[in-house]
Parts: C-alpha cells; structure tokens; sequence
DNA sequence: GACCGAGCTTACAGCGCTGTAAAATTAGTG
DNA sequence: CACTAATTTTACAGCGCTGTAAGCTCGGTC
C-alpha cells in the first residue's frame, strides 16, 4: 500500500493540489461540484494528509507538552486527565513529558518548542527556580502551574494556598481540634507549595487564636507515602500528642493514616485527618479523606485558555489566576464527629 | 529573536549545510578543525534543529503513541510512567492517548501512524474487537496490551491471567479460605481480561476440588470502585456468604474493602481479599491489598521492544508474549492469618 | 611526479503540504 | 454583448532538513 499524496488525488481528480487542500480544510469557496469530484478522489485513494508536511508548511503543530513530574502520582495522573481533555476539546494533542523532578529534564521542557515540537507548554516545574525559567522561557509560549514563585514572564495558574490551608484548620478547629499538626515539610522542596500550605496553616491557628507549636510541623524526608508514614510514625513514638492533622497532600495524608492505624490512634476519634488534592487515592483510603480539592477541570480549562491565547500571539506580562477549590468533607475529618475532649 | 536554520549555521561557518547536518548528527567522517569551527557557529547563533523537517525528510517521527482508556487510572498511569521512561531511554517521545474506551477515539488511534504522527502504536483495546483492528491496522506497526482475543497480525504482550488467577485462588485455599468468590463481570466488557481471570479463578476452585457456586460470581456495572462497592454491599445484603474474595483489579478490590467495613465485616479475618495490578491505590489501602503483580516494568520494555523491531521492518506474523507476574502479599490475605473456621 | 583511492565536503533534489499572487471563470450591469 | 467585479482555481515558491551522488583533497605508491 503505497503512500497516498496530495498531488495523487490532484491528479485523479484533475484539479490541482491547492483544490484539494481547500477541500481537505473545508474552505468555502469550493464549488459543489469541484467538491464532490475531490472528495470522490481522497475516498477511492483512501488519502490522509500527511501531518508532519503540514507542520512544516504552517509552523504550528497542534500539540502542546504537559511537563509534570511523575505521570503515575495520582494528583497529576488525573490533572492529565483533564488536561488531555480539553485540549482535545479544542484541537490539540498533548505530549506528557515526565520531568521526575529532575532539573536537566526540567530544563529540556523549554526547548520543546524552540525545536519545532509543540506550540507551547504547560510547565509544573519542581526543581526550577524563577529566574531560571525566565531567562529560558524567552519566546515560547508557557503556562507555569503549582506554587513557585513565578517570572512575571510566563503566566501562571494556581488554586490560593494560604486561603485552602486557613479553611482546612478552620474546619478541625470547629470540629474542637485543638492541637493540630501539619504534615509534609520536604528538605530540599523549592516549590513553595508547602511554604504556602504551611503558611495558610499557621495563619489558620493564628485566626483562631490558638499558639504556634514549632513542634507540630513534621518533616518528611521524601514525596513518598512510605516516608510520610514513617514521619507520623516518629512523631507517635517520640510522643507528639495532636489531634487534628493537615497533609500537604493525599499521599502524604494517606502513608499518615496507615502510621496513625498502627500505632493504634483512631481517625477521626483521636486525628482528624485532612488531605490535599482530592485524589482518588484519598478518596477510597480508609477512612476517606477529608481533602482540600482544587478544581481540577477548572484549572486545566484556564490553564489552556491562557496557553491558546499566548500561542495566539499574545505577548503581554504574565498572567497569575487563581482557580477555585473546596474542602471535601469525609469520614478521616467529618462534620459534628464526636471528640474526644471537646471543649 | 529571529529563527536560526541550519542555512545559517553555515554560511556563518563557511561551509555546506550537510556538513553542518554531520556535525550535528554526529557523522564521524569530519575533520575535527571543521567541527570546530561548525560547532562555534552553532553555539553563537544558538542553532536548534527544527524537528519538524527533519521529519519530514527522514519520515521517522521519534514518537509512539501510547493508546489506553484512561490516564487516571492507577494500573494505567504507572503502566504510562514504566513506557515513557523505557520509551525515552530508546530515543523515542510518547504520545499519551485516551480512548476513554469510546470506539470511535480507538478506531482513531490507529489512524495516527498513516497521518505521520508517529512511528508506532502500544495499544491497549476496551472495545475493539479482534477482525476490526486487524482490519485497520494494515501495515501500522502495532503492539496490543491486554487479554482480547488478538489478531495475527499484530504482536502482543501479557500475562498470564488464567495462571495468576489460580494462583490467586491457591493462596486462599492455602490459607484455609473455603468459600472463594470472584468480583467483577461487568457487562458489555469485551477485552477477555475479565473473561481469563474469571477462567482462572474457577480452575483453581477446581484443582482445590472445591465446588463452583455461580452465586459467588459478582458482576458489577461499571469500571468504578464505587460501582464495586455497591455489588458487594448487595451481594453481603442478599446473604451471600464467602471467605475469600478474587477482584478483577485493584479498583474493584478497594471499592470491596469499603464495602465490606460498612457492613461490619473484617478483612482479613473475615473475608480474604486480593486485588490485581498491585497498584499504588490497593499499596495504601486498608487493610494494605494483596494482589496479583504483573511486572510492568518488564511489560513496558517488552512491548517497547517488539514495537521497535516493527518499526525497524520486521513484517513477521504476530508475536505473543507473556511477562511475569507475582503475588504480593500484603494484609488483606496475609500468610498464616487466623481463619474463624480452619478445617 | 603522475596516479590512485580513501576520506571529506558540497550541491541539490526532494519530503508533502500551504500561502500568495496571479490566472481563469462566472456573474452582474448598462 | 462588451466590460467590470466578484468568485473560484491554479502555479509555484517555500517550510528546514536529509540522502544521494558527485566533486574535491591529500597522503601514499610505483
């Protein structure tokens, strides 16, 4: 089966090639005629324009890259979700580029496009720092997602951290939670989405008029659940007394649940716990997380929104919106739970 | 910042553009003074090769497409993560493409390779049925996943999912288990997994010279934990009684769990459960899943392996392979657990 | 010192499609 | 029916790169 080309049906068809391209792209000013003798052609042909010639002659090429850290953590597995989605939607394809927090992967995203690859990208940097990002990004066009502090070169989505984490102790603290703790200080995290989620969680007990205890923040050693149980697991043993605990997210909040079931702590009896994300993960842990859930279609959908314009020819100073969340109310941190010394 | 083509790497260098194009390449006849002076010229003008037409004058995408039904389902996304960084290793870049296990977007996924998208297709059908991609798949160089019944013409990657379900069965009769049923028919599912792990498990009842009870085999409506957990809360409501619990994957199993500590009833003393996929999801579910294992890793590089060797003119009739698998034995039917009624 | 062959380098024709501008056709007008 | 305006169709030059085949160098040989 040989390869079908344009000037292959032209010549069948008796027109010349540019006839057949503006029937292929449903130009109007066809005749029916014409049209239906083209379209004659590319059916008895089986013709299926070759993309990659497009892409040369028009220099756009109808995908954009995802650049997320690990495609398997179920947060940016299911942001994948939504994102192929609606690019999809709009006539994009999506390459889902795995950076694995690596900074020379991180790097290697920003020359996607300078290399004719795609026509922009939606960027969860890990390990990049701000500058680093704006004097690479240069021209091509870039969405930033999660919590660095950005360049005001790019345009950036993000859910209000400070605000999410402040409702998060708002909540236990009317559940009559009085020592809660947060989960999830990473050495070596640049991101600052934990900074931000910390923040929010002080400036949470700080609403509430309750004291800052150094001694609640717990450290994790690793983005994994397997560290963050062990974290909680330490924390049990050293005798760190909370009720009420604040994860930075699902993964965390879930290696927590399985420290807090071992040791023999009841959720939400003596912890309440609350999770990040709303992942599915969280949602069938046991008990079900309670969790901060970002809008996740909302972020994509703004996201892509953004990068179209930028791929658009938009050229002005970078964008920052916030996307709206919720608090996800389960069983590991329910409304009117019974506590054990509510006060 | 204007675009940098090879044409002016060359004339700033002084020389031809194929010799630019060797430097590039890493073409070993070049004298070194040359390279030199190329290679000066590309750094100074910041040269990026145009992907695009290199393409389209090699006819070689460096892209496969990973074809599955959904991104955010566990078993799926770390499948994609093990395929994206073999695929990487090998040079290649991968297109992540959700079916969402509609006919038509699978009928598509096929179309990619004739469009010049890409080199290759790893596809894991829902609904396609065997004639119908032999039919479309010509001559695309493809490599199915899953259990359906597979045509000839493409080759095939597996488990062996009849051998993993017994085995599965074995470990709860070993383990003292005497009524052993199977979760997750879901009508109108067409892929044959299902169909071999349903074969399995009632041939492992059958080496243990147990009886077949048609009762214990649970349908369920949909491929959600929610719908699963649903049929075991009616199954338990129905007085359905078992000790032993075979789910068709990790997402059933823990939509089971859920289910069965609503109705009170403990896992493992009561009911043994064991999933498949071995995914993150059942890793942190309580009680912790044990489940049926395949290796991804070695799947990922095996179907990476066949399909390369597509792509590299081999026209031979389908292969079938089978990677391995294991049994991860985790809480939900431990070794050695104390069962009510050992005999 | 003319000749040979191996090693380098070059010119140029595609790869398949689209944008542009010009050519051909049709419709409209007095 | 000639003439202009509007519409449809065409020819062709790229898009940026690579493969091919031919051309050039240069050290070695008799």
């Amino acid at each position: 089966m040989k390869k079908v080309r344009l000037a292959d049906v032209a010549e069948v068809a008796g027109v010349s090639m540019k006839t057949v391209s503006n029937v292929v792209h449903d130009y109007p000013h066809v005749t029916p005629e014409m049209r239906r003798k083209v379209q004659q052609a590319i059916d008895e042909l089986g013709y299926k324009p070759n993309l990659t010639a497009r892409r040369l002659a028009t220099g756009k090429t109808g995908m954009i890259a995802l650049a997320i850290p690990e495609i398997d953590h179920p947060y940016f597995s299911e942001l994948s979700r939504y994102i192929a989605e609606e690019a999809s939607r709009l006539g994009y394809r999506v390459i889902v580029e795995q950076t694995l927090s690596n900074p020379a992967a991180e790097r290697a995203v920003l020359n996607d496009r300078e290399t004719g690859l795609v026509d922009g990208v939606i960027f969860h940097p890990v390990r990049m720092q701000s500058m680093e990002v704006a004097r690479l990004q240069r021209d091509v066009p870039v969405v930033l997602l999660g919590e660095s502090t950005m360049p005001l070169t790019a345009d950036h989505v993000m859910i209000d951290n400070v605000v999410a984490a402040q409702e998060g102790v708002r909540h236990l603290v009317g559940e009559g939670r009085r020592r809660i703790a947060f989960l999830g200080v990473v050495s070596g995290d640049t991101t600052g989405s934990t900074d931000q989620r910390l923040l929010g969680y002080q400036q949470g007990l700080v609403d509430a008029k309750m004291p800052l205890d150094p001694g609640l923040v717990l450290s994790v050693s690793d983005f994994t659940p397997e560290e963050s149980a062990r974290a909680v697991g330490d924390a049990l043993a050293s005798g760190i007394a909370f009720d009420g605990l604040i994860c930075r997210d699902d993964r965390f909040a879930t290696g927590a649940l399985s420290a807090l079931r071992q040791a023999g702590v009841q959720v939400p009896r003596d912890v309440a716990v609350v999770g990040w994300d709303d992942t599915e993960l969280g949602r069938w842990a046991s008990p079900p997380l309670t969790s901060i859930a970002p809008d996740k279609r909302e972020l994509a959908a703004t996201a892509l929104e953004l990068l179209l314009e930028r791929i658009g020819g938009y050229h002005g100073v970078g964008r920052h919106r916030i996307v709206s969340h919720a608090l996800t109310i389960r069983e590991s941190a329910p409304l009117g739970a019974p506590v054990l010394q509510p006060n």
